[in-house]
DNA sequence: ACGAGGTACCTTGACAGGCGAGGTATATTA
DNA sequence: TAATATACCTCGCCTGTCAAGGTACCTCGT
């Protein structure tokens, strides 16, 4: 089974955050990254992810710098500032929130 | 700390599902419910709830009947059909998988 | 008698995020 | 030289959420 996209609506941040908070990275990388860690039943459309990146920047979240790139295009680093380590603490705090709920909402025969 | 729809997006049909899955009910009450069991942590917006029991009817998920109202406005009340249990099932599924998945986005030092 | 508040339903229009489709450019390998 | 992988980006559609507004009934206090 793999997960579409409305499932994930609204933790796409919390997750392009959260694979910054452990290193600098870029797109390609990243959805890279994101589809390993999910054994690949999950992957951020291109669109999706440089949508994000878009939002995360204007927000002030995480930065970005040209890299020099090892095989093929050019490279666009991203790196997390620290206002972007605070959201990824509360997105983080949302998403278990969130997952409490639901399995009340879910599981509950109430 | 409360829990906005873009993080729930996608799991409100679920949500909706789960309850009939217990009882026929109606919107009002419905919303009620949810409310309670996530200690008014969440509640699904009037205008979202009616647009999915449109959706949710229209896919055959599920089918409504006037009934009398205690005291108020009339009730129209809406019970789950073959096709939504069906629905359900899959639905929470997908919900649980979400969960496994987000986590090892997340949560992973990877 | 009347107003307030709870019960109960519904629609419209704006908005935002996901994503299909398309485009650009470079390096490697067959 | 063609294919494939790397790497970035934008446009426009679609869909679900929700603020705002509307209708109607019942009860209770004054």
């Amino acid at each position: 089974m793999s997960i579409a996209g409305d499932l994930i609506r609204g933790h796409t941040d919390a997750i392009i955050l959260a694979r910054l908070m452990q290193t600098d990275s870029y797109g390609y990388e990243i959805n890279k990254i994101i589809s390993t860690l999910s054994d690949g039943r999950f992957e951020l459309k291109e669109a999706t992810l440089y949508t994000a990146f878009k939002r995360l920047e204007e927000a002030g979240y995480i930065a970005s710098y040209w890299g020099d790139s090892g095989a093929g295009a050019r490279r666009r680093y991203y790196t997390i500032t620290p206002a972007g380590r605070e959201a990824n603490r509360r997105l983080l705090n949302e998403w278990r929130e969130t997952k409490v709920i639901m399995d009340q909402l879910l599981e509950t025969e109430a």
